[in-house]
Order: C-alpha cells, then structure tokens, then sequence
DNA sequence: CTGTTAGCGCTTTCAA
DNA sequence: TTGAAAGCGCTAACAG
C-alpha cells in the first residue's frame, strides 16, 4: 500500500540510507542524487513512517496533552496556544481527554507515554497526582496548567486566584455591595479551593461576616450554576451580588436567571471568574476576573519546551500569572 | 530509562515471545509463568512501547480527528461524541488542528498517516479536497463531518442546512416578519452556501423578495459577525429580523446589539443556525436551529468504524441528519 | 558523497 | 506451553 523508503531507495537505483539523508536534508548529498530521489518520492507519493522513524530516534516531535475536558472553552484555548508555540519549535500536539477522571488521566497518561510523545502538558483532573509517580521516573518532561496536584512535582503554570478574586471582592465593597452570595466549584481543585480563599479572605478583611448558606459549591458545570443560583435565589433573604467561580457555571447561573427574571432581586449583579466572549453578552455579568489564557498556554509551553531541552534541570517552577478585572457596563434590565 | 519487553523477560526467565503473549492475553501460557511475568512488568513498571507495536502490526488503535479550529464548542462537541464512540471499541482520539488553512490541514492528515491512524475524522477546512487524493490510494477510512468536500469522495455526516434555515424563515414569516436581514459565512464552505441557499429558497417561496444589501458574508467568527451586525444596522432601512448563519457570528452579532442598543429597532429579532447553552442567555435571540452535534460525532464514528472493519465496502455514503427548530422565550427588553 | 549494516521494541511464524 | 529468529520501516555509525 504505502510505499517505503525502500521502494524509493529501490525506484531510485540509491541506498535507503541515501534516501533517508535526502528526508533529512544532509547536505553531503550530490544535487543530481536528491532531485533524482525527490523525484522517486513524489511519484510513489511516499511518506515517512514516523512510526518507524520514533522507534529508531526514540522522539517523535509529538507532545500531549490531557485535558479534563474537551468541549471546553477555556481548556481549549490553552490548548490552542500550547500548539502554536510548540508549533514554532516544530512539535505537534496530540490532545487526549480524561473526562474529569482520574483513572482516565492515567490511561491518557499512559497511552502518550506509550506514544513515546516527547514531553507532556497536563491539565489535571483532580487533585491528587500520585497516580503519575511514573511519569517522573520516566523522566519524561511534564508540565501541569491551570491547577496544581499534589503528591507530584513538576513545573506548572497558574493564575493568581486568590487574589484575583479578591480584587474582584474588594471592588464590589467599596461600590457598596456587602450582601454576597457565592457559587463555587469542587473545593478539593486548586482553583476552586483557592478562589473561595480569595473570596473569603477579602469578606473578612473587609469587615464584613460571612454568611456561609449562601456559598454554594458544585461541580464546575453550566447545570450545576443553574441549579445553584436557583437555591440561592428562593432563599428567604438573598444576596444581591453573587461570586461565580468559573465560566460555565456564570453562564447555567445566567440562564436561570434570564429565566426567573421575576426572582431577581433589584440591583441584582453578577462577577464571575474567567472572561470570555460570551461574557459581554451575557446579562447580569457587572464584573468578570480575565485569566490570560493563552499566556497560561504558552508559557506552559514554554517550560515544557525548555525541560525538553534538557536545559536547566532545576527544581519545579511554578509560575503564577496575573489576572486582570473587567468591567462590563451593561445596561440595567 | 523506560523498561522494555525484553528486560522483563530477562526478569522473569523467559523469552520476550512468553511476554508478549502474556501481554496480548494469549490463553495457552501456564498461569505460574502469566503471574511471575506480570509480577516482573509490575516491578520494574513496564508499559509497552505501542510505537514499536504498531510498526510490527501496523495499526495503531488510534483515530485521528482534524478540525479547523481546537477553540470552537461545536467541532468539540463533535470531538467529544466520537471520542464517546470510539473508545467503546477500544480505539483512542488524537485531534488536530487544521486551523482553518488547507496547507496546514494537509500538513496534519499526513502527519496523522505518518503516525499510521487506523482511521480518519476531518472537518474539512475548505470546499476543495483534492490535496486528499492520495488518502484514498492509501486505503486509509475517513470520513467527513459537517461539511463536504469536493474531489475528494467519502463518507460524510452531515445536516441539513437548506432544510433547516427554511423551517425557521417559513416560522418567521409565518410569524409576519417580513424585513430579513442575513448574516452568513464564507460561501465557499459547504454549510454556509447551503444555509444561504435555503434562506433564499424560503424567501422567495413566500414571495418576498430577496434583498441582496441586507445580507453579509464573512468568515464565522465571532468579530465578524460583530462587524456585520454594525452594517446592518447602519444602513439606511435596516431589517427587524435577522438569519445569522452560525454560532460565533450570533455571539459577535449579540454584542454589537448589547453595546448599541439605541440602534436596535424597536421588535427587533435575532434567529441563528446553532444552538448552544449560550443561546438561551444571549439577548434578542428568537428562534435557534439546533444541530444534532452529538449525534453527528457518533454517526461519524460509526461509519469510520465499519469502514475500518473493512465490511461494507459500499460506495461513499452522505448522511444528512435533521436539525430542530428551538424557540426561545426571551422577554423583550 | 554513498553504501552496508546493525538495531530501535515489539509480534509472530515455525519448531521444539 | 514455550523459545528462536525474522522482520516491521527507519536511522546512524562506520566504511569506503
């Protein structure tokens, strides 16, 4: 079926070796033998087995990446931006998903390993890493994005969450909001733990009390905001300005609130974290926290391509970006 | 660094052959040589090389997915569903990134057969498929989702584009809308020459006519349909109802509408081709026509898996499946 | 500048 | 039931 080096070696009156010279671009190859094999290669529409080429290099230009989930944006353009740099440097990316399961991360983990794929970018499903020990003693490259893991060590690339929240807090208090309710995801993921600790350190340094029936936490779905901003709001008392965690949950938040409009309190005013396109369009949004997500992208890359190097064989890095507040001056409904 | 098939014979006193048959399952290995094996591959954590596997079997246990864009819901969602498929025949997922460029997505699929997939997904980049051709000598199975290709016959999944926008202008005129404004995507690609095609079917048949400086093309992205809204509605007579061709062109649109609300005209109605979470939070959104997203990914799995298991070798089937009109209850504002 | 050759890690006849 | 050995397609010494 598809033709090998051999068979151009052979179409070619050349050795394999000399074929394989002219793919790679030695350049002590005479002009008239690498035209004449170029020739060969085209008429027998032959391309390289990379299989076989990895096999015998041990590299394969490849790198992975395991992602909780796939039809994610925010994941995604992590992703997107983790392939143009390793696309620079001449790597591709192969994308696996783990579906938010830690047993399915360590058969993706596993299945690139056996891929042999050069380095790995992970985006952990949980919070536990110790399932990926052998990554280490593989020592194949890994660098973690957007949430840190424990019992595994390895360079990673964050952002600020606590902070980032508690600027957003901060804001809203000196705008005269004091009445918070807050919709949170899974408290064992880094994010989410270390989100409701922004949030939580800004309410208490702000003097105000914390008034934990209305912070709610779920899984980081669009069904779960849902359903959360709907117990918020039958509440007897509720909040009128609500933290939401992540993405998603603002946009199942918003659409019960769109509705429901008849529940919502006036002045009603919804900040969330992450800040995408859909967030300028959304209602109710009055503050989104914006992560960089394509420098978490390519400075994950970066790190990754850095360790592949084999350079700087120093300990872990973590590296935290900055988050920056976005104001949305959509009119009042 | 990693332990080979051969250290664990070495181990366990046995040939790499014995491995490897305790590896694949075979049944006539005693069960003390099948537990000291394992008990070695366990020791000195041993995955198997799949790069050298599959150079000796040839397959790879791998399906390969190119979409033109990593950072899009819809083709995710794609994604996602043919993962969901095809993991319950054991094969895995490896997507790339065509970036909407025909040289580049010719990049990926060879890169994709260097890898030696087992079998093809492709979200076609652009109308014309004749850098594909030597797909087909290769006898690699691929099949197409969403769109459709030219010179280049497979197997395709699609919906029904021309169908599904007639439903929804026949609703709306129905309705008494009668001052259609159409914002569509590039029409060289297959969905958008046929949404357009059955905007205008639906518009005439009704015996309105066709008022060509109302409807704008770009690419499908969100800027773009931002910009195209702003046309609209600074002509002159501008539309009350407008058909937006796809998801990311209906967010960019909702924009312009949010941040220019004196320009809207009073009634004004959106309706677009897909039908996201997000559909139902966007302002000024009618009437959605809802893609079978997931279903298009399982069917094409499907059909990627029967050609792989070389049954059927039928001539190229095109299925096209039925998309739902959703209607949205938006209070007007 | 080009050819010969060994071998990457695995599977798989063929023999025993 | 197990082992020996060939070979998948390629690269990289080593020769020449």
């Amino acid at each position: 079926m598809a033709s090998t080096l051999k068979d151009v070696a052979q179409h070619a009156g050349v050795s394999t070796a000399t074929v394989s010279r002219v793919l790679n671009g030695d350049p002590r190859i005479t002009e008239a033998t690498r035209t004449r094999v170029l020739k060969c290669v085209r008429q027998l529409d032959y391309t390289v087995n990379t299989i076989a080429r990895s096999l015998k290099t041990a590299r394969t230009f490849t790198i992975g990446l395991v992602t909780p989930e796939i039809a994610n944006d925010f994941f995604m353009k992590v992703a997107q931006a983790v392939e143009v740099r390793i696309r620079e440097d001449g790597y591709n990316l192969m994308i696996c998903n783990s579906n938010e399961s830690i047993a399915e991360e360590r058969h993706r983990v596993e299945l690139l390993l056996g891929k042999c794929v050069d380095g790995l970018i992970l985006i952990p499903a949980g919070p536990d890493g110790t399932h990926l020990r052998s990554l280490s003693e593989r020592n194949v490259p890994v660098v973690l994005a957007d949430r840190l893991l424990q019992g595994f060590q390895t360079d990673a690339v964050l952002v600020d969450n606590a902070s980032g929240t508690r600027q957003a807090i901060d804001y809203l208090v000196d705008a005269g909001r004091d009445r918070f309710g807050f919709i949170g995801g899974d408290l064992r993921i880094t994010t989410a733990k270390e989100r409701y600790a922004g949030f939580c350190e800004a309410i208490t340094a702000k003097g105000l009390t914390v008034h934990s029936d209305h912070y709610k936490f779920g899984d980081f779905h669009t069904e779960t905001g849902y359903a959360l901003m709907g117990e918020l709001l039958s509440e007897e008392n509720p909040p009128d300005t609500v933290f939401i965690s992540n993405y998603y949950m603002h946009v199942g938040a918003t659409q019960y609130l769109v509705r429901h409009r008849d529940l919502v309190p006036p002045g009603f005013l919804v900040a969330s974290f992450d800040d995408m396109e859909l967030s300028r369009v959304v209602g109710y949004a009055g503050l989104t926290i914006a992560q960089p997500v394509t420098e978490i992208g390519s400075r994950a890359a970066e790190l990754l391509l850095e360790r592949m190097r084999g350079r700087k064989p120093t300990s872990p890095r973590i590296e935290r970006l900055r988050t920056r507040l976005v104001h949305h001056h959509v009119s009042a409904r």
